[in-house]
DNA sequence: ACCTGAACACCGTTCAAGT
DNA sequence: ACCTGAACACCGTTCAAGT
C-alpha cells in the first residue's frame, strides 16, 4: 500500500527524489522492529518503484546502507553539538558526561541508524571514505572536551587518545548491550543509568 | 572439495556427528573472513550433505547460530576461569583487570564466535534460554571479583551491578570497536592497550 | 532414524530493453 | 536520463519421498 500511495502522488514518469525516498524506506524497515530484513527489493517496493530503479542511485545494497550510515553519523554529530550548546559555561567534566549520555540516548532512540553505523564494516574496501571522516568528526567532539578538561587541570595528563577510547568504548559498549537487551534499562531511567556507569571512568580520569 | 572429502571419510549412509560438523562449518565460514554469508546451504555443502539434512539437527538457521553462540559462551567462560586460576593469590583488582584483558582478547581471537554471540539477539522469542544462562554465568565471574574487591575494602561500595556493567560495557565496547576496526590495535599490543583503557574505570571504582 | 530431491517464494545483480 | 522486465544464480523452508 505504501507502493500504491507513492504511485498516486506522482503523475510523472520520474520519481523526483528517489534516492532520499530509498534511504528513508530502508530506515523504516529496520525501525519498525519487525523481522523484515533490509533488501533492495523490499525498499524499492515500499517506495513504489521497480527494484532495478534503485541502481540508478546506488551501486549496490551496501551503497544504500552506507547512505543510511552517513545520515546517521551526521545526526549523531548534530546531537552531540546540540548537547554542548547550552553547556558553554559548564565545566568540561559535566560537558563530557553530557556527551556520553547523549551518545547512548542517540543509539537507543535511533537503533536502526546505530546498528547500520556500527554493525558491519561498510567501508571495508575503502569505497565510502566519507564514513571515516564522519566518525573522525564525532571522535573530535569527544576529544575536544577531554583536551579542555586536561587544559583546565581537571584531568590527569594521560594521552588524549586513550582517554577518549575509554569513554567511547564504555558508551558504545553500554549502548550495544542495551540494544541487544543484554542490559535492560527503562527508557525513562536511561540518562541516570548512563551517568552511573560513566561515573567511575570520569572519576578515574580525574586522578 | 570439502564436500568430497567428507563423503569419502564415511562409508555409511549416516554421517556420525553431523550436528557438530555443521556448527564448526558455520564457524569456519565466518572465521575465514571472506564475504561469504553463513547460510544453511553453504554450511551443509561444506560438510558434504544435502542442505535438508541440517533440519534433522536444527529447527532453522537461527537454531544453528544459537548453537554457535552457545559454544562461544562456554569457551568464553572457560577462558575467564582459566585466567583466574593462576591468580588465586593476586589481589582482586589485578584479577579484575586480567578478566577484562582476557575478555577483549577472546573477542579479537574468536571474532566469528563473538559476532554471533553479541550481534543479533538470537533469543528474541525465548527459544534459547540456555544463552541467557550462559551470559549470566559469564557475568557472575566478573561480579564475583568486584564483590571480592569490595569485601577486601579496595573498591567503593557502589552497587555491584552498576560496577560490573561499567567494566563489561568498556570491555565489550572496546572489543566491538576493535572488531569493526573503528579502533585499530596491533594484536601484540592488545593486552597492554586494554589495560590502559581499563585503568580509568578501575581507578574510579577504587575511590 | 536419517538423509535426499523437487518445489516455492524469496534474494542481489546483470543485460537488454522501454519512455 | 530514468525506470522496467526477464533472466540467472543464489537463499530458507516445506512436502513427499528414498534407504
Amino acid at each position: 500500500m505504501a507502493a500504491r500511495k507513492a504511485r498516486k502522488r506522482r503523475k510523472t514518469y520520474h520519481h523526483g527524489d528517489l534516492r532520499n525516498a530509498l534511504v528513508h524506506a530502508a530506515l523504516d524497515i529496520i525501525s519498525s522492529g519487525g523481522p523484515e530484513p533490509i533488501t533492495l527489493r523490499e525498499v524499492s517496493r515500499r517506495v513504489g518503484v521497480n527494484h532495478r530503479a534503485a541502481y540508478r542511485h546506488f551501486e549496490d545494497l551496501t551503497a544504500l546502507l552506507a547512505a543510511v550510515a552517513e545520515e546517521g553519523y551526521r545526526a549523531l554529530i548534530d546531537t552531540l553539538d546540540e548537547t554542548l550548546a547550552p553547556l558553554r559555561r559548564a565545566n568540561p567534566e559535566r560537558r563530557l558526561e553530557a556527551l556520553g549520555v547523549a551518545y547512548v540516548a542517540f543509539a537507543v532512540d535511533h537503533p536502526a541508524h546505530y546498528r547500520i553505523m556500527f554493525g558491519r564494516r561498510l567501508n571495508e574496501d575503502g569505497r565510502f571514505p566519507i564514513l571515516e571522516d564522519l566518525v573522525e568528526r564525532a571522535y573530535g567532539v569527544l576529544a575536544g572536551e577531554i583536551r579542555a578538561a586536561q587544559a583546565a587541570g581537571r584531568f590527569a595528563e594521560l594521552p588524549t587518545r586513550e582517554a577518549v577510547f575509554s569513554v567511547w568504548s564504555l558508551a558504545h559498549g553500554f549502548a550495544s548491550l542495551a540494544l541487544v537487551r543484554r542490559i535492560r534499562v527503562k527508557r525513562a531511567l536511561l540518562e541516570g543509568y548512563t551517568r552511573q556507569l560513566l561515573a567511575p571512568v570520569l572519576a578515574g580520569l580525574r586522578t
